[in-house]
RNA sequence: UGUCGUGUCGUCCAAUGGCAGGACAGCGCCCUUUGGAGGCGUUAAUCUAGGUUCGAAUCCUGGCACGACAGCCA
């Protein structure tokens, strides 16, 4: 691989700190997910960013999860994310860490606040909170509970962790300043109360810490020296800032980046889980979602999202990248790496009338021209073929090359053949088209040599498999699905034909033996790969991970 | 009409005061037993008005545009 030097602001920003020694040369990342959804295509983005950094500088990484708020958190969820941290091929070796391990200390760190006089319980409720808050070009109002003293705000805080208050009732928050230009620090929640089981907790805490006063900590105790997170927390820096200042304790220091938004999808966790509870995809791994579990059922491979998170790179500028970049690096990737094959997704019947009845012998065909070392395999040929209704016109448009009256293709791997005749049924329809091969022109033959326009692929139907095949598209008609009608949502771009099952593909006979999970090229058509829920031995069901580049359709567009 | 941040080819990302470059997409050609892959070529950009400077995408000032923030979500 081409190992060239990867350069962003944020490793700018290390080589900086390395250059002055101010963590004394450690870089130490993390990825600090909530465990309240799956990981999407944005998520990756940060994991290879993180244990990206951690890995070129010979830092760390640690895998920590923010489960801070139990009324939205699973273990369901938990799991997901380590498996699709892992798949990524994040290495967090044994740095796997939960911030409800710290809350302890965070209790503690809490009470350091308020006996400093930096924090205080205040009784208001949310809506008076707000109220009180001012606006973004007004100033707030102070709490009537701020000037509490220190013993009292200890007795209440400590009466809060015992439960002794119903939700809202009171909450612990910073006393900074009421006027800030910056509403992220006029007096934010420490603490709210929450009668609730946590995940992992059970009901050993009914108060529970927000994200602003966890984080820093979080951050701080593990060490981190670069807590990269996205543009939208730029306003918490001096929050972040102003928790551990006080508290006096190692400050990391907080770099945000863009996050990344993909064309033709939507990446926020709020929208795919609409997708999910009202059944417009059949779960958080359909294979048309955004999701890392859906585009690892898809047959996405890690090294091309991977690939993907380089190319795209890292900047403060919010941005959309095009989804043909995404469909550019599997492409990339399964070109290299895919086993080829044939198999025909509209089958259309073709006898070779000149070929014996009952017979029937071997073709040679190439496993992977990218790859040397990849070999050959047999093909069974017959009598009867099925090849592609697409690869057949009986009036053929401009620049037409493939089967029509009259015309000569070769058969991939195979021979020649020449059009004679075709049978329609009562309807009209074309059920048959009748051939002729020419026997010196099979591939290797000294009359292979001979040219013809198009060669299709096909396969033998008394040797063919009956398999299932998805066709999935993108889920959405509009590069940015948020542009709706005046009244509707995203949901109103959905694209109706995102998932297109075809129940009678016809495929040579090695694929019928392919295992859940292996991607093949279906050689001119696109990349394939097995689902590995709907699949059984013997009976695989395939998805379509990406198209090949279809230089035909954009003829056929254009002459139209 | 507050604070913070961001404005470079169609889309992303570079250029760290010194020839605006790369990738994807597009277009054209070559090659091809995948209309695939590959090769070659090509189109196309510094938000704006001033200022500093021999020289500005880069520094300064103003304007404009866009984004984030008024959860006891993260």
């Amino acid at each position: 691989m081409e190992e060239k030097e990867k350069s962003d602001f944020i490793r700018d920003i290390i080589n900086d700190d390395l250059k002055t020694n101010k963590y004394q040369g450690r870089v130490h990342t993390r990825f600090p997910p909530e465990p309240n959804g799956y990981l999407h295509i944005g998520h990756a983005k940060s994991i290879c960013l993180n244990s990206g950094i951690a890995r070129d500088f010979s830092g760390k990484f640690n895998l920590r999860f923010d489960d801070t708020n139990p009324s939205k958190e699973e273990q369901e969820y938990v799991d997901s994310i380590v498996q699709d941290v892992q798949w990524l091929g994040g290495n967090f070796e044994d740095r796997l860490f939960f911030a409800s391990d710290y809350f302890e200390t965070m209790y503690e760190y809490a009470l350091r606040l308020i006996a400093k006089g930096k924090a205080y319980v205040c009784d208001l409720n949310a809506d008076e909170m707000r109220l009180s808050r001012g606006t973004l070009t007004e100033p707030g109002k102070e709490s009537p509970y701020r000037s509490r003293s220190v013993e009292e705000n200890l007795d209440l805080f400590a009466r809060m962790r015992k439960g002794e208050f119903a939700n809202g009732a009171k909450t612990l928050r910073a006393k900074i300043d009421m006027a800030s230009p910056n509403i992220n620090l006029r007096d934010p929640v420490m603490y709210r109360i929450v009668h609730e089981e946590h995940h992992r907790q059970k009901n050993a805490w009914c108060i529970y810490p927000t994200y602003d006063w966890a984080h820093g900590i979080e951050d701080s105790l593990e060490g981190i020296t670069h807590s990269i997170c996205t543009l939208e927390f730029e306003n918490h820096r001096p929050l972040y800032d102003w928790y551990l200042e006080e508290l006096g304790v190692y400050r990391p220091q907080q770099i945000e980046f863009a996050r990344l938004n993909l064309s033709y999808t939507v990446l926020s966790k709020r929208k795919l889980l609409r997708l999910v509870t009202e059944n417009h995809v059949s779960g958080w791994d359909d294979p048309r979602m955004p999701t890392i579990a859906g585009f690892r059922r898809r047959g996405y491979t890690a090294a091309s999202i991977k690939n993907f998170c380089d190319i795209i790179g890292v900047a403060k500028r919010d941005s959309t990248i095009d989804v043909t970049l995404l469909e550019y690096s599997i492409r990339e990737d399964l070109n290299k790496h895919s086993q080829r094959s044939m198999a025909v997704l509209n089958p259309l019947k073709v006898v070779i009338t000149n070929y014996p009845e009952g017979n029937s012998e071997e073709c040679t065909a190439v496993n992977n021209p990218e790859d040397e070392n990849s070999g050959t395999r047999q093909v069974p040929f017959s009598r009867e073929l099925y090849i592609d209704q697409e690869d057949f016109r009986e009036v053929p448009p401009p620049k037409y090359y493939r089967l029509s009256p009259g015309m000569e293709v070769r058969l991939k791997y195979a021979y020649i053949i020449k059009f004679e005749s075709i049978v329609k049924d009562a309807q009209g329809n074309v059920t048959e088209v009748h051939c002729t091969y020419d026997p010196e022109t099979k591939s290797g033959m000294a009359g292979a040599g001979r040219k013809v326009k198009a060669t299709i692929h096909w396969v033998s139907a008394a040797h063919a498999k009956d398999v299932e095949v998805r066709l999935y598209d993108r889920l959405f008609v509009k590069e940015n699905p948020d542009d709706a009608e005046e009244g509707k949502d995203f949901l109103s771009n959905l694209n109706p034909n995102s998932l297109q099952v075809l129940k009678n593909c016809k495929v040579e006979p090695m694929l019928g033996n392919a295992k859940a999970g292996e991607g093949y090229q279906f050689e001119r058509t696109g990349y394939f790969s097995v689902d590995p829920k709907d699949s059984q031995p013997g009976t695989p069901v395939f998805n379509r991970v990406v198209t090949l580049k279809d230089t035909w359709a954009k003829i056929e567009q254009k002459h139209r």
